[in-house]
DNA sequence: AAAAAACTTGCAAAAACTTCCAAAAGTTTT
DNA sequence: AAAACTTTTGGAAGTTTTTGCAAGTTTTTT
């Protein structure tokens, strides 16, 4: 492979997952860690990215536009790090329902290519795979939950109603002694209606 | 083989695969890498390609971005012009429906803080409202059509019909004396459930 | 404050590039 | 049809670029 082709990869990996480490990078396009480290310094360079201890970020986040990616940018490598782990409990060629909230979001970046196909009420999660080819993505309908590209109210509980799926990747707002809670009233109508639709939660 | 004839064959390899490898193209039209090398000066003189270590790469890439956006480039100001003057005939506080394409995109944005709520199946415009908290959007449900961003099938087409506007703002691919063609077979479905969902069109 | 992980710099091996040359293929002249 | 000439091709020698590794330094974690 060549060296800008290489480089290419990079920055394209970059926009689909928004942080990578160096290993994922370096096992991703088969060169050792230093070469990986030589082609983002020069990415940097050319601005499209940024180099951070242990990998790299892009320079300009993909979907901007919603709350909710702003309050993305803390802990990005933890979450990141979730989203690797939790899409590994993906068998291939499964359907996926992922739920509206940063931390599934993550985990959806590392779907591609991997699950059959996806059904979500998120409009980030919906850009996200609005170019790849690789997976069919359904979203439901809904009223937009303004700032946080949620899609809510019934026509969302009701398209779910109707669909079926191996996995659901949810998170909650909290944990307690009687079960996991989620504080926005209209999200919970649509997680039950998650939970009927999916077999492993 | 001719010299010519292997230098066409290089070049269209080269907007097939984008980047190309000095092994592969030797390969490909069997000659030496001198021969390709030199083949490779002389293409990037012409300007269509452009030399890389060990291979080369297509100058102009047809890189992956929404196809809907990289289309919307051009007569950007025109698009823009309709878009104002269509978004008037609108009353204020009336529901609008939005089509998926790129012309009723630039109506729906002339849009904002007029209609009271607005019912679209194309993504672009449901993030362009996505934190605007003027307009309850309405997101129809479906499977996006991949490039697009258009959510397309029965739940697209079933959702429009359990919704009412006043308006609908549409776009069609070509006139001819029977009436307003389109000529994707999937989004035709919705444009009819739009029409019967819609006082005005 | 020590240990681990990640980074930088320098270096040697490997890969790729350029230049030059002789053989092969193609043209023109005799 | 042969000879003389031009162009193209493949390869060799020497130079430059790239790559992976090791030693030493900095940053992060425990």
């Amino acid at each position: 492979m060549q060296a800008e082709e290489r480089q290419f990869l990079i920055e394209q990996h970059l926009q689909k997952v928004e942080f990578a480490s160096l290993e994922e990078l370096s096992e991703k396009v088969d060169v050792s860690v230093s070469t990986v480290r030589r082609d983002l310094t020069l990415l940097e360079t050319k601005g499209t990215i940024r180099r951070t201890h242990g990998g790299a970020r892009l320079v300009t986040p993909k979907s901007d536009e919603f709350a909710f990616t702003a309050r993305d940018t803390h802990q990005l490598s933890e979450k990141d790090a979730i989203g690797q782990a939790a899409a590994e409990l993906v068998q291939p060629n499964q359907g996926v329902i992922v739920d509206a909230g940063t931390t599934a979001y993550h985990v959806a970046k590392h779907l591609g290519g991997k699950a059959s196909h996806i059904i979500t009420n998120s409009l980030p999660v919906a850009n996200h795979f609005g170019s790849d080819n690789s997976v069919e993505v359904l979203v439901t309908g809904g009223v937009i939950y303004p700032r946080l590209g949620v899609l809510v109210g019934p026509l969302a509980v009701e398209s779910l109603s109707k669909m079926h799926a191996d996995v659901a990747i949810m998170s909650g707002g909290g944990i307690t002694m009687n079960g996991i809670t989620n504080s926005h009233a209209l999200l919970i109508d649509i997680q039950r209606a998650m939970l009927q639709s999916a077999q492993r939660i």
